[in-house]
DNA sequence: AATGAATGAGCCTTCATTCAT
DNA sequence: AATGAATGAAGGCTCATTCAT
C-alpha cells in the first residue's frame, strides 16, 4: 500500500510538473529535463513512472479532461429552475477561470492535436458528448417542468457549451480586453432569453 | 516585375504546401523535407524564399488570419436589418466551413501557441479586436436605426464571435455529431431573439 | 550514375571505417561518432547511407562473408590432383592470413551473435553450406578420378573447413605461439594422408 | 564458514543465472535486471557479491574455461594406446556436447573479445596452452612407447584441438546439418591414420 | 535560381551503479 | 544481508540549416 502510495504520489508529482512546463513551453519545446527539474525528480525517475514523454502527455490528457468532466457532472446536482441553474453554472465557471488558466494552453494544444489525430479526437469527442448529454439532461428537466418549450435539448446544450468555450477561447487571446464573467453572463442571458421567448410565442 | 511575380508565386506555393503538411502533421512533426516535397520544390529552395521553418509558420499565421479578417470585413457591406445581416453572415460561414476545414488544425495550433507566446497572442488578439470592432460597427448601425437597444455593441459582437468559434471548436472535435449550419443558425437566432426581447421590454 | 557512384563510394567508405572501429572496440563499444570520424564523414552522413548502426553491422556481415564465399568459390578453378589442390588452397589461405587479420575479431563477434540469433545463424549457416558444397564438389572430382575412395565428400569437406577454421581460432588466441601456415599444412597433410590410406587399404 | 558458504553459494547462483542470460542475450544486451531476476536475487544483491557487471563477466570467463581445462586434464588419466585414448576423448566430448551447448554462445563471445583484448587473449591463450601441453604430454607418451614417430607432439595436439574446436564452430552455425560425434570421429580417425601412416613409412 | 549532400547540435531514452532503509 | 527506488552519464538518431555545385 505504501508502495502504491509512493507510486501514485510520484505520478501526480510528475503530471503537475509536466502541466506547468507544457503550459509554458508547449509539448515539443518542453524537455524531459525541464519536467524532471520541475518535479524535483531525476530524469531517470520520470521513466520509472511513465514509459515515455508521450505517455506523460497522454496521462495529462486524461487527467485534465477528467477534471473537466467531473465539473460537468456537478451540473446535475444543482437545484432551481433551468435558467437559475445555467446562470449558477456560468458563475461557477467564472469563479474557477483563474484556477483554470494554467491548463489552458495545454488544453488548446490538445484541441489542435485532436483535429489531426483520430485517437485524441475520439477521446475529446466522447468527453464533450458526455458533457453535452449531462447538460441536455438538465435542460430536458426544464422542458418537462414546462419552463420552456424545445424539441432539441441536445442542441441547446451544445450551444451553451459553445458559448462558454468560445468566450474562453477569445479570452485566452485577449485576457485584458475580455472579462469572462461579464461576457459569459451576458451571452448566456441573451441566449436563454431567446430560448424562452421562442418558447412562449 | 517578372522576378517579383515568380517570387510571389513560389512563396504562395510554399505556403499552400506548408498548410497541407502542417494540417496533417502539426508544426513540429512536419519536416522541411515534407514541405519541400509537397510544394514540388527542393529543400534548398524553401530557404531561398523563407529564411527558416519559423518564418514559414509565421507567414502562414498572417496568411490564414488575413483571410479570416477579410471575411470579417465583408460583413460591413451586407445590406438589410442587423438580424438579416447576422443570419446571412452565419449562412456564409456555413457555406465556407468545408473549404475552411483544412486550415482548422493549423488555426487551433496557432491558438495553442498564442496562449503561451506573447507575440502570437498579440497578433491574434488584434485580429479578433479588428473582427469584433467591425462586427460591433454593424451592430451599432442597428442601434442607430432603432432595431434594438443596447449600450454594448462590442459585447454583443464578442458573444456572436464566441458562438461561431465555440461551435467550430466543438464541431472539430465531433464533426459527425454536430452540423455547423444548423447549430449556428439555432444558436445565433436564440441569441438575437434574446437581445431583441431585452431591447423591447 | 554519378549519384550512384557517390552513394556506393560512401557506403564502402563507411563499411571500411566500421570494420576498423568494430575490430578495435567491438560492436557495442564502437560509437557512431567513432565510425564517423574514422570514415571522414559526419555522424549525420552515416545515416544518409545506413539507417541505423545495426544496418551497418548487417551490411558488414554480408560484405565480410561474401568475400569469404568468393574465396571459397575460387577453389573450383584450381587444377591438379585433389591433394595438390587442397594443399594449394591451404597455401593461399596462409598467404592471405595477414590481410585477413583485421576482420577476425569482427568475424568472431558474428559467430557469437549467430549462436544466439536465428537470422544471423541462418545466414552464416548457408554461407558455410555453400562453402562446404563447393569444396565437396572438388573432392567428388577426386573420387571420380579414382584418387581415393570415399562415400562422403561432404563430410571430408566439413573436416577440412573445420581444420582451417579451428587453427584460425587457436591462432587468434595465441598468434605468437602458432604459425598458421605450418600448422595448417601439417594438419591437412596428415588428414589427407589418412583419407588416402583408408582409401587404399 | 557458514558465511563463506552462503557467499559461495550466492556467487555460484549469480554465475549460473548470468550464463543463462548471457547465452540468450549476449553480454551487452543482458541487463543487470535480467541477471537479478534469473538468479532470484535483487539487483542490489548482485553488487554485494560482484562489484560490477564486468566482474561477473570476468568471473564467468574463469568459471567456464576452468571447466574446460579440468576436462582437458582428465585426458591424462585415460588408459590404452594413444589412438584409443584420442578416440575415447572424442567420444567423451561428443557425450558432453549437449550439456555444453548453453555455454557455447558465451564462449564464442569470449573468443571475440579475446581477439581485441590483450588480457582476455592472454587468459585464453594460456588456457589453450595448458590444454595443448596436456594433450602433447599424452601424445609424447605414445611416441615413447613407439606407437608412432613424431618430433612435434605439440603440433599434433594443436591440430587435434583445432579439429574439435573447428567442428564445434561449424556445428554452432548449423546444428541441424552437422552431427558432432560422427564428424569428429571421422576427422580424428583420418587425421590419426595420417599420422600413423607417416610414422611407419 | 536551384539542388541535395552534408553537417552537428540537441534530445529522448537506457541502464549500470548507488544508497537509504 | 538484502532491497529497489533513484540517479545521471552517455549514445543512437533526427532534422533544421548550410553550401558547393
Amino acid at each position: 500500500m505504501a508502495r502504491q502510495d509512493i507510486s501514485d504520489e510520484r505520478r501526480a508529482q510528475i503530471l503537475e510538473a509536466a502541466l506547468a512546463v507544457f503550459a509554458r513551453q508547449g509539448f515539443h519545446e518542453a524537455r524531459m529535463d525541464d519536467i524532471a527539474q520541475a518535479s524535483g525528480l531525476s530524469k531517470g525517475a520520470l521513466y520509472l513512472y511513465y514509459k515515455s514523454k508521450d505517455a506523460i502527455i497522454s496521462a495529462l490528457l486524461r487527467s485534465i479532461f477528467s477534471i473537466m468532466l467531473s465539473r460537468a457532472r456537478a451540473i446535475e446536482s444543482e437545484a432551481g429552475t433551468v435558467r437559475e441553474r445555467m446562470m449558477r453554472i456560468t458563475e461557477r465557471f467564472a469563479d474557477e477561470i483563474d484556477r483554470f488558466t494554467p491548463a489552458l494552453p495545454v488544453m488548446l494544444e490538445f484541441y489542435a492535436i485532436a483535429a489531426r489525430d483520430r485517437m485524441v479526437r475520439g477521446y475529446l469527442g466522447e468527453m464533450y458528448d458526455d458533457y453535452t448529454m449531462t447538460l441536455a439532461h438538465v435542460l430536458a428537466q426544464g422542458i418537462e417542468r414546462g419552463e420552456f418549450h424545445s424539441d432539441d435539448p441536445t442542441g441547446l446544450a451544445t450551444s451553451l457549451i459553445a458559448i462558454w468555450e468560445g468566450i474562453t477561447l477569445l479570452w485566452a487571446m485577449a485576457p485584458d480586453r475580455i472579462r469572462w464573467r461579464q461576457q459569459a453572463t451576458q451571452a448566456v442571458t441573451f441566449f436563454l432569453n431567446g430560448v424562452y421567448q421562442s418558447s412562449t410565442q
